[in-house]
DNA sequence: CTCCTTCGCTAACAGTGTTAGCCTGAAGTT
DNA sequence: AACTTCAGGCTAACACTGTTAGCGAAGGAG
């Protein structure tokens, strides 16, 4: 029997978001998210064409949330730059499945990372080299803070200060 | 009949290292790596417990192997990012398997990681903070440059100057 | 000679993404 | 009302992953 409320594409997606939220990217199984859907792995595929596309669908959905929140903080580079830490210490699987596998470029909306990029550009005020080392600055104290790199008494909050006056 | 020439525990290393360098951490598999040494996979089990056991095995080779590369580059601290990137570059997935995956702490040689944590500080010649800092620039322009995720046209080598200058 | 350890092997299990092929109920068309 | 079409479920299966159980043969020790 055709289910009274059928998993549109739509729905994939936020139940992919959330088991995302609750279980990480290795609990992102298509089996899992056929569950939450109540349906089997292999209806998934009457919606999609392999999971590539829900992670794209994912990135996408991260790429924008995370664009969102810092251009909601505070003017200032230094609000800018918390925000970043922020944002990906709430989101760490959003953050993750965004930064740590290879982005689909070919199947994300167009535009979105570049609108990003220029947002960098922009709150650094200054060149495009610029504002790549500190994207990669920034990137790379999340990366290492969420990947348990740093010592477990090492003060963060004081190593972003520093960070931040570096800039 | 017993193999004239078992794989010890030692061949086993050794082609895991191999196999990571040619296949990358993607390729890495447990049968991969038996059929290298000529075995069936279950039988890798009789010399190690268990994946990690390799994985940590390449950590610590990797860990080891970066700390040389910048011990031999030149004194200035320019000298020593630099041979972070190139030495980054040239091995990508080593640097992948110690950097982008949870570090096994428990199963690698005690003082490693602490050893190259002092080195960094040392050659920043400030505090912990600073050197972190420092680390989480250099990882994060590394991680991003691997990841693909600067623009095709970026000129990388004038971003490293600056990120320098930034030190 | 016998025992025991080492170190191979095959068969198997649970998990992964994915494909082929079937069936059913709903929607349209004549 | 009857016929066709098709969306969207389903099961079975394949190739891959790490891993365990249990078997068997070779070599060394007593």
């Amino acid at each position: 029997m055709a289910n009274t409320d059928g998993p549109t594409r739509e729905r994939i997606s936020v139940a992919a978001y959330e088991l995302l939220h609750e279980k990480g990217l290795a609990g992102l199984s298509m089996r899992a998210l056929a569950d939450q859907l109540h349906i089997k792995a292999p209806s998934l595929y009457k919606h999609i064409a392999d999971k590539e596309e829900i992670v794209a669908d994912l990135q996408a959905r991260g790429l924008e949330e995370f664009g969102i929140a810092i251009k909601r903080a505070g003017k200032s580079r230094k609000a800018k730059a918390l925000a970043y830490r922020q944002w990906a210490l709430e989101n760490p699987h959003l953050y993750e499945i965004t930064v740590s596998i290879p982005l689909l470029r070919d199947r994300i909306p167009a535009g979105l990372e570049d609108g990003l990029t220029r947002m960098i550009i922009e709150i650094t005020g200054k060149d495009h080299e610029h504002a790549r080392a500190v994207w990669a600055l920034m990137h790379g104290l999340v990366d290492l803070e969420i990947a348990g790199r740093f010592p477990r008494d090492a003060d963060l909050d004081l190593t972003w200060k520093r960070a931040i006056a570096m800039i």
